[in-house]
DNA sequence: CTATTTCACGCAAACGTTTGCACAGATAGC
DNA sequence: GCTATCTGTGCAAACGTTTGCGTGAAATAG
C-alpha cells in the first residue's frame, strides 16, 4: 500500500491537460470530448484517485453534512430515530454529525457550537429537557444553516418541526381504556414545560369532555421522569381514596418504573397499563401494557431529514420568503397480544 | 442578524495590517506585539468572528473528527460505548461523526468509504457480525488514518483493539453458579466466527476443567442471535435429559428471549440465569438474572478514543515503528439484589 | 559608532478543487 | 471566403487559513 495521494493536478501533469480539464471529465461535464474523459477516469482509476473532500467542502462552502443534537442515544426512541435519518431515501452521500446533550442545556449550546464551526449544512435538533432558552439557535442563521427541530421542539414561532400528535395520542388511549370498562384512569406525565406534557394532558381532558365526564386533577401527576421522582409520585396516585385501576404513562421508560414501584406497594388490585414508544423492551416486562402509543421515531427522524435536505435544495432559489415546515404525525395505538 | 461572514481577511483590511499578522494575533502567537495582539483580538470579537472550520481543515489536513462505526446504536452496549467516546477528557475539540452498519458487511464498507472520503482523523470500529473480509479497512492506511476496534474485534494481526475478557468473565459466571449449588450449566452462546463466542466456550471449558468437571457439548449451543433461533435453540436445550438448572446467556438480549421461550415451554423447573453486558433493562424483566457479567461499554469507547487521540498525537514523531495498543479490560461480575 | 541580535510584521506560496471566461480550431450558413 | 456557431480545452482566480522566509526598525552589545 504505497502512501502516495493521488490528486487533480498529478492526473493533469500525467496527461498534460489542465486541472480543470481532468475536473470537468471527472464530473462528466459535456463540453469535454470522449477521448479526453475516457482517457481521465482510466486513468483516475489507475491512480485510485478519490477527491480531497475537505477541499471540495471548503471550495463549495458546503459540507454534506447534518448535525444531529439530541438527549440520549440510550433511550431507543432517540436511536430509531438517527436510523431514520441515516436511511433518508435521497440521502446523497450527506452524512451524520452526532452530539449527545444529555439533557443539559450547557452541553446542548456547546455542541451547537460546534456544529456551526464544522459548518454543518443543516441541523436535527430534539431539545434538551431542560432547555429554556433558545438563543443559540440563533446564531446558525448568520451562516443560513437550517434547523428542523423533532420530537422535543421548542415553543417557539417560525421554526420547522415534526412532531407527533400527543394530544391524540392521550385520547385514543384513554379511550381505549374506558373500553375496557376502566372509570378510574390515571395518568404519570412529564414535566410541564415540555410541549408534550402538556398535550398530554389536552388529549386527556378531550377524551374526558367527549365522554361527559368530569376531569379529577388528582389522577393526573407531573414528574421529571427521574426513577426517584416517578417512584414518588405513583406512590401519591395510589394513596388516592378513589385508586386507580388503570395508569398511562409518559412513556416506557416511565412505566418500567411505575410498574416497580406499585408492585412494591403491595396493592392487591391489578392495574393495567397504556404507555407511549411501543419499545421492544416493554415486552419482556414483568407487567406489559395492554397496548401503546406508537410514536413513529423512524418516520420522525426520516421525515426531518427530508425536511432539511428540501430546504437545502430550495435554499438557492428563495432564501427570505421562507416556508416553515410543520408536519405532524399521527400516532398509532398498538395493542399487545399476550405472548 | 446580518447575514455577513467575517474572515481574516477582512480584519486584517480593516486595521490595515497583513492577513498574516491577524492570524498569528489570533493564536497568540509570541512574535506579534502586544498592541496589535489587542487591537486584533477586540476587533475579532467586536466583529464575532469565528474560523471557518472548513478552510483549516483543508489547510491542515486534519479535520478534528473521529469517525464511529458500530453495529446498532438501539443495543444500549454502543450508545452507552459511545458517550464514553464523546466524553473522552482530553477530547479537545474532537467531534464524532457516526454510522450504523446494522450488521451488514456492505454497509460497513460503504461507511469505511464514506469516512475515508470525509478524511477523519481516525477511526473507531465494532466490527458487523457478518463481517468476514477486512480488506476495506486496510485502504485507510494510505491516509494514514489509525483505526481502533472496541469490543467487535477482528481476528487479525496487527491492530489496535480494546476489548472484554470474555473467557474470564465466563468463568466468574460459571464459578458463581456452582457455588450456588447448580450442577447443570447450559450456555447460550453467539455465532462461533465471533472471537467473543469463542472466548466464551473457551472460559466456560476452563471454569469446568478446573473444577475437575467434564465438558458436555450438548449444553453449550450457538445461536445466529436472533430471536427465532434463541428461540429453537432454547428448547433444544430444555429436551435433554438432565436439564440446566440455570443457563448462561450471551448478552441480556439474548436472555430475554430465553426467558420467554423457558416461560412457554412450561418447564415446572425455575431456572436461574447469568447473563452478560448488565443493561438496565434486564432489572426490568420478569425473571431478572441472578448476576451479569459487566463489559464496561463506556469505559471500553472511552479508551478507544484516547488511543486514537494517542496515536494522533504521536504520529508526527514516529510514524513507522508503530506499536499496537492491546487493552483488555476485565470484567466484573455484578449481583442483582432481588428489588 | 558599527555589528549583531531581537522584535514585529508583511509577502507569497500552499492546500485541492471548481468555474467563469477566453480562445483556438472545426463546422456550418450565407 | 466571410462571419456565426459549436466543440474542446486552458488560464487564472477564488475559497480562508497557515507558515517559512525575508526585512525593515529598534534595541543591545562590543
Amino acid at each position: 500500500m504505497e502512501k502516495h495521494i493521488t490528486t487533480i493536478k498529478e492526473i493533469a501533469k500525467q496527461l498534460n491537460i489542465s486541472p480543470s480539464t481532468v475536473s470537468r471529465a471527472l464530473h462528466d461535464h459535456k463540453s469535454i470530448g470522449h477521448r479526453t474523459k475516457a482517457n481521465v477516469q482510466k486513468l483516475a482509476k489507475e491512480l485510485n484517485y478519490e477527491p480531497n473532500q475537505t477541499a471540495i467542502f471548503f471550495q463549495k462552502g458546503k459540507t454534506f453534512t447534518i448535525g444531529v443534537i439530541l438527549p440520549e442515544l440510550s433511550e431507543s426512541f432517540f436511536s430509531t430515530a438517527i436510523s431514520g435519518i441515516e436511511d433518508c431515501e435521497n440521502n446523497n452521500n450527506y452524512t451524520v454529525l452526532m452530539g449527545q446533550s444529555h439533557d443539559l442545556e450547557e452541553r446542548e449550546k456547546q455542541l451547537v457550537e460546534s456544529m456551526k464551526n464544522h459548518r454543518v449544512d443543516g441541523l436535527i435538533v430534539s431539545i434538551s429537557k431542560n432547555t429554556t432558552n433558545y438563543e443559540h439557535f440563533d446564531s446558525l442563521r448568520k451562516y443560513d444553516i437550517p434547523v428542523v427541530f423533532f420530537d422535543r421542539i421548542p415553543d417557539m414561532p417560525n421554526i420547522h418541526y415534526v412532531a407527533c400528535n400527543m394530544a391524540s395520542g392521550t385520547t385514543l388511549a384513554y379511550n381505549y381504556l374506558r373500553k375496557l370498562g376502566h372509570k378510574t384512569i390515571g395518568m404519570i406525565n412529564g414535566p410541564m414545560n415540555l410541549l408534550a406534557s402538556k398535550e398530554r394532558l389536552e388529549g386527556y381532558k378531550t377524551a374526558m369532555s367527549k365522554a361527559r365526564l368530569k376531569f379529577d386533577p388528582s389522577l393526573v401527576i407531573s414528574s421529571d421522569l427521574s426513577p426517584e421522582n416517578i417512584y414518588k409520585v405513583t406512590e401519591n396516585l395510589l394513596l388516592l381514596k378513589t385508586k386507580p385501576t388503570a395508569i398511562i404513562t409518559f412513556n416506557d421508560y416511565v412505566m418500567l418504573d411505575v410498574v416497580k414501584a406499585v408492585n412494591k406497594s403491595k396493592s392487591s388490585k391489578k392495574i393495567s397499563f397504556v404507555s407511549f414508544a411501543n419499545l421492544p423492551i416493554s415486552h419482556y416486562s414483568a407487567n406489559p401494557p395492554l397496548a401503546s402509543v406508537e410514536q413513529f421515531s423512524y418516520q420522525q427522524g426520516q421525515k426531518a431529514m427530508e425536511i432539511i435536505l428540501d430546504i437545502l435544495k430550495n435554499d438557492k432559489k428563495t432564501s427570505e420568503e421562507t416556508i416553515f415546515y410543520k408536519i405532524i404525525i399521527e400516532p398509532k395505538l398498538v395493542m399487545h397480544s399476550k405472548s
